[in-house]
DNA sequence: ATAAACATTAGAAGTGTTCTAATTTATTGA
DNA sequence: TCAATAAATTAGAACACTTCTAATGTTTAT
């Protein structure tokens, strides 16, 4: 064991993602998953892992959050060109984006309602859908 | 009179968007509204106006979309990052976004109806709502 | 026609993200 | 447990997209 600290809730569930336990990984399942829904940026993650004292570089930080969010533990949403977050509520929801401070914040659940999916084009499905309400 | 064709649809549009009719934008008009709605990249359109004849540069072809989007001319859509499109269609609508093309579609106006807009936060207004429908 | 304001340009620079290939770490199975 | 193998991490280069710079050209108003 590398570490004073087992780590297994966070072992656990990079696991069942079919997610090698490493040393960076376990540390950003803690900072992501770690105290309630939030909407990371690659940059703001960074930071934050290096304020944590977790050694980790940027390109781990984007391969981690590509990873991630392809096993379905993150969603990526892109309000605005260059503006990437990954939200860690993977639950069906939709989201403000404030086009002055440039952040992203949860709908509330019930705030709207899609009347009925379209039917896509031959041959298609349909993977998610995706709702900004842009505001200032 | 520099040109050979007076373009006056194309000038009559620029005027009233309060923007000089330059070749570069008399021509780029044409291209963008001269048949039906469509979805173009910087770059297509880059291309499209070498093929055309057009001298233009990539600088002018991204402040001239920057500017008719300010301009309530076009609409830009980014559904994933790095893949910018400007709308010709300013109707409030919606889109499909093919992942495996990477390519943008209407969806069919009635196909899918915002049921109520939420309440914006604390002092903001909503300025749009776009809904993308992912498919693959 | 002239002057002032504005637009265009090539190329540099900026930003965000991915790639490369060398190194380190984790896993497997004797 | 300890190699051997597979996978992950890394720094820095490279890349793609967009904006900036400041020099040149065009349009507009007088």
């Amino acid at each position: 064991m590398a570490d004073t600290k087992n780590y297994n809730k966070e072992r656990e569930r990079l696991k069942k993602a079919s997610l090698r336990p490493t040393r960076q990984r376990v540390a950003l399942v803690r900072l992501l998953f770690g105290s309630g829904d939030r909407h990371a940026t690659p940059e703001q993650l960074y930071e934050e892992a290096k304020q944590a004292g977790i050694q980790v570089s940027l390109a781990t930080i984007y391969n981690t959050l590509n990873q991630f969010t392809a096993a379905g533990l993150l969603r990526q949403v892109t309000p605005a060109p260059g503006k990437t977050f990954f939200d860690t509520n993977i639950v069906l929801h939709h989201h403000f984006y404030d086009e002055n401070s440039q952040t992203l914040a949860d709908l509330p659940a019930s705030a709207l309602q899609l009347e009925r999916l379209p039917e896509p084009p031959q041959g298609k499905s349909i993977t998610s859908v995706d709702v900004v309400v842009r505001v200032r």
